[in-house]
DNA sequence: TGGGCGATTGGTAGCGCTAACATCTGTGCC
DNA sequence: GGCACAGATGTTAGCGCTACCAATCGCCCA
């Protein structure tokens, strides 16, 4: 049988007839610019091979600094703009990182998710998000399996609790994957704040102002940050050698706090409260007011993460200050890191600032000046 | 520039140098698999060609079910994972759409970047974010581009300010795009909320309980949810013939909420604002009440949104309520008709829920039993 | 003055997938 | 029984870019 060999796409022949009467240089006719041009049509446009281009965009060092210019003043005229899945598929990198996120409101994790995307972007890298609305194994491993789908460079998971990230390692093999937020012993690196600090730091503050012991209305159980702040909690009390009252768990939201002080307001002795967020303190110190107890003349109550609102919460809540869109970078630092070299160095926890407020006061202290 | 290099994470670097030497031949070792398998092994496996394991893949109906079941087997099998950028490359669609959003931890931008998202995957797209700090035809152009240099297939911009967007539609050309939020006006579909109408039943609750008039206090004057607040508290204000006192302004922040009720504080004969989102409703009340104003007793306070911390406001806030993510997921159906079809109809304004709490009282009713 | 070296540039061959055809079954019908 | 026809599968040729190597050029030193 005769294979006739099929016209050899010479360069210059180019794909598109149309292209062919059109002859370079002429203003461009509406009808012309059909499709988006190509590498070839700079190349051709600029005088150069298609090569050259590419290196032009690349920054590749040896291109002559005249052809350089050519060659961007052509991809300016024809406002060419390089087609990034052919890029990826012949180079193997995306130049996009993934982010694996719990789908919440809660300022801290839509902090930490922004700083990521920032230093991304910052970094040359283009952002794909993904946000679970449970936090399991097969929840994270959906979304990282569709992240890696995706074919990107790098994976940032932003979870509460590190400890379901044992399979993920095990997907999403030969993608870097970094963790911010949770605890830093994942296994993975990972940028973390000091909960375990903070939460010491918060309770110190109260048994200084004299409280004999400090309640405490913690997260839910399985976040790590959780857990972080109420061993913080338990370590400053056995340090002050205070008994430890029974803990109240909320779900992070102001309505659990609420449900939380109105548990508080049962117990008469009470001074002294360290809550695991701000949102909660919101309703711990609502459902306080409403049983009869003032904060903080009766009660002191201490937040943690300060929220932008949180200073203007009444009172002002003393909370403790968490850097998220830092803690977002440093991830996003890491994960370059480990893109380059994988190395797997977690960074040193940063630790969360005390900021003082009006809403604790001197235990017993029937205020005077506060308000 | 360096090609891979397979880091061997073990911390015994001997071993790396030994694994070279591994004879070929042997049985499919741990290290055989490097390379992720491709459609050709599928195809291999399954004992049928390449066309037929894409065929399947993209669940093309001309394909026996007994075969498709050997295929399907045969991805099980080896894991398979179709490379994106080759399929996008070949079908010129990327089975991603980009959103390009305001960077605020503003809820309500953040509640409907959520929804977009939610809408996309379940409807089998992938999402790639981009935020901007400031919102002008520059930063979103650039965003839009970082978008569109991605190929997504369809862009959706959570905008404050529709009036920016002229530009954008010349940029993302031959990327159908629509609005999320902003005002319906823009030329662009567009999924909104009748702010308006919010306004106005914002004011009207304070006018039926009492108030001879009602103050404003609106958010910054480029976005359009101010603008359509505002003119929705003139309108009702008009309305009942009440004169219209002079509008303070705030940026969104509890902060400048707080400025604002100093402001208000100063003037003895108000009564009853509504403003124009909840944190600022917030910094209002306290500045209020540290200048000894009661609310409600003294002063009534509508906000707007209804943020999840609104009901724990003290007191708890009376406001009017968005869906935000209602918002992300019709602007998402939106863009899936626009990718379809072309259309450009935006969908009917969604009209926000009032929602009351105790934040407003009867004009001149010292409250008995309010709190 | 010739060979060699580095800096520049070009040609070729894919990257992994799918559209569009070509081919091969099996079926129903006259 | 042969032919049209539809369903199931295979073959070919790119999609637009870059890695790799080859070719070319200028320039230096012996």
């Amino acid at each position: 049988m005769e294979v006739d060999q099929p016209q050899v796409s010479a360069p210059g022949t180019g794909a598109s007839t149309a292209a062919i009467e059109n002859p370079p240089g002429a203003a461009p006719s509406p009808e012309a610019a059909r499709t988006s041009p190509l590498m070839t049509d700079v190349a051709r446009a600029a005088g150069v091979s298609p090569m050259t281009v590419s290196r032009v965009l690349n920054g590749h060092p040896s291109v002559r600094p005249e052809t350089r210019q050519k060659v961007l003043e052509a991809v300016e005229r024809l406002e060419y703009r390089r087609n990034s899945a052919a890029r990826t598929l012949a180079t193997r990198r995306s130049q996009t990182i993934g982010v694996v996120a719990f789908d919440s409101t809660f300022y801290g994790q839509a902090a930490c998710v922004r700083g990521v995307e920032h230093a991304a972007r910052a970094a040359g890298y283009f952002v794909s998000i993904a946000t679970v609305k449970e936090v399991n194994e097969r929840s994270l491993g959906e979304a990282s399996d569709s992240l890696v789908a995706q074919s990107v460079d790098g994976l940032v998971v932003v979870t509460p609790r590190a400890s379901v990230l044992e399979e993920l390692r095990e997907r999403a093999v030969g993608v870097a994957m970094v963790v911010a937020g949770g605890s830093p012993h994942s296994g993975l690196p990972t940028a973390s704040a000091d909960q375990e600090a903070g939460g010491r730091r918060a309770t110190r503050h109260l048994l200084f102002r004299g409280h004999e012991t400090v309640w405490h209305v913690a997260g839910p159980e399985d976040w790590d940050d959780s857990h972080g702040r109420l061993v913080g909690w338990q370590s400053a009390l056995a340090d002050a050698g205070a008994i430890e009252p029974r803990v109240i768990r909320g779900d992070w939201t102001a309505a659990s706090g609420y449900q939380a002080g109105l548990e508080l307001a049962r117990h008469r002795d009470v001074t002294a409260v360290f809550v695991a967020n701000d949102q909660m303190a919101l309703g711990v110190m609502l459902a306080l007011k409403q049983s009869g107890r003032r904060v903080p003349e009766d009660v002191s109550v201490v937040g943690f993460d300060d929220i932008p609102e949180a200073a203007f919460f009444d009172p002002p809540l003393t909370t403790i200050r968490q850097d998220f869109e830092e803690l977002g970078r440093r991830s996003m630092r890491l994960l370059l890191q480990a893109m380059e070299t994988g190395s797997v160095a977690s960074s040193a926890p940063v630790i969360p600032e005390f900021v003082g407020r009006l809403s604790t006061a001197d235990a017993g202290a029937v205020a005077n000046g506060l308000r």
